[in-house]
DNA sequence: TAGATTGTTAATCGATTAACAATC
DNA sequence: TAGATTGTTAATCGATTAACAATC
């Protein structure tokens, strides 16, 4: 089922899903249609249906779809129905956010490692994690078994700190730096740059 | 040309071309190709041409692009040869790091206004910023004619403060709590959810 | 039972790519 | 001139939607 293939579009939206059913069933819901999630995400009920079916049958004619079954089965079609370990390398304004952020533990990921290169910062303490140098990175990482990178470090460190990144063994980097950054294959990068999205928005405005 | 439709995903890819031009720009360089482009990008020669062809003719057979003339067209296109004003609200971690971040200035933005409704917040300096109480949001942010909004509060507050921005006329909201925001059509928002990058990395992970 | 909603198929729609004449 | 690369067309590919039988 989840050997074969999948459009990546498709993957893209799972996690939507999951954070919606989430939500949902904070707020007290049992269940909930193709029709409603639709509603609340902006994409039509079709699509939805489309899409986990690509997985196996999650629903019941008639009623829908119970949110904390359809949410297990996404967490485990998405491998978060464990928690991941994750570093943090480059511990500026950005670093120390992510380090400090609440809201990774319950969708599953956990922050174990923060690395910087500045003297001024190894040693102190963010979020409960000390920060380490650079120096230790491959071997670190290699040694806690990390396999996912947050990757905040100015741009023309990118590259370098990912080739790193890439040797401790790190297959999964979530790069907030502003270039693109080359990784062999069974690596995947995805990218956060809120000026992209700003400048997507502005094309609209005058 | 500008008035004529142009696929939302045509105008998505728009800023990446502009960051690697401005990139190379900085490099030195002075003409790019289409297929170089592409390289750098992942993307392929033919989609990026196919793409600049929908806002006009920008290159030369033979030779290629000029990147400083291609840069500036791609700011006229997308409305960042000006600098756009914009209001950072909720000024936890994210929102603080938001307000430090010296990656704006040079793409089309610039941070004018801080606010939370913290009162051991309200009135510290942030990169340069007051922060200013919710209370006078939509009267600060009006007389401002500050149009889009970085929005960092909790998720519970997401919505209702969203409600407010539209009425002081932002009109473009960059939204980092995990959850979809309703707006009035003529209000665009985009999304910024590590975990959903994340969470989609893992999937390909065992 | 009647109403609701799924999972799935086929049709539609839109986006990407390949190819090439034009031309620098 | 020969080589390179654009802008654009037509073909291909893939994603979305509409529709409906199945069934809770």
């Amino acid at each position: 089922m989840e050997d074969k293939f999948v459009p990546n579009i498709v993957v893209g939206r799972l996690p939507l899903y999951l954070r919606t059913l989430q939500l949902m069933s904070q707020e007290g819901r049992r269940v909930t249609s193709s029709q409603e999630l639709g509603e609340r995400l902006g994409i039509s009920a079709a699509q939805i249906r489309k899409d986990l079916s690509q997985f196996g049958e999650f629903g019941k004619q008639g009623t829908g779809y119970n949110i904390d079954y359809l949410s297990d089965q996404l967490r485990l079609i998405l491998h978060v129905n464990k928690v991941w370990d994750v570093a943090v390398v480059g511990i500026g304004d950005v670093g120390h956010a992510l380090a400090r952020y609440q809201g990774f533990s319950n969708r599953g990921f956990r922050i174990v490692l923060l690395f910087d290169n500045d003297p001024q910062k190894i040693g102190k303490n963010v979020g409960g994690f000390i920060i380490q140098d650079f120096s230790s990175i491959v071997t670190k990482i290699k040694t806690a078994g990390v396999q996912i990178a947050m990757l905040s470090v100015p741009i023309d460190q990118a590259q370098p700190v990912t080739n790193l990144l890439v040797d401790a063994g790190v297959r999964s980097i979530l790069n907030y730096a502003p270039i693109n950054i080359s990784v062999p294959s069974g690596v995947r990068v995805q990218y956060i740059d809120p000026v992209l999205h700003l400048q997507r928005m502005t094309y609209y405005l005058e």
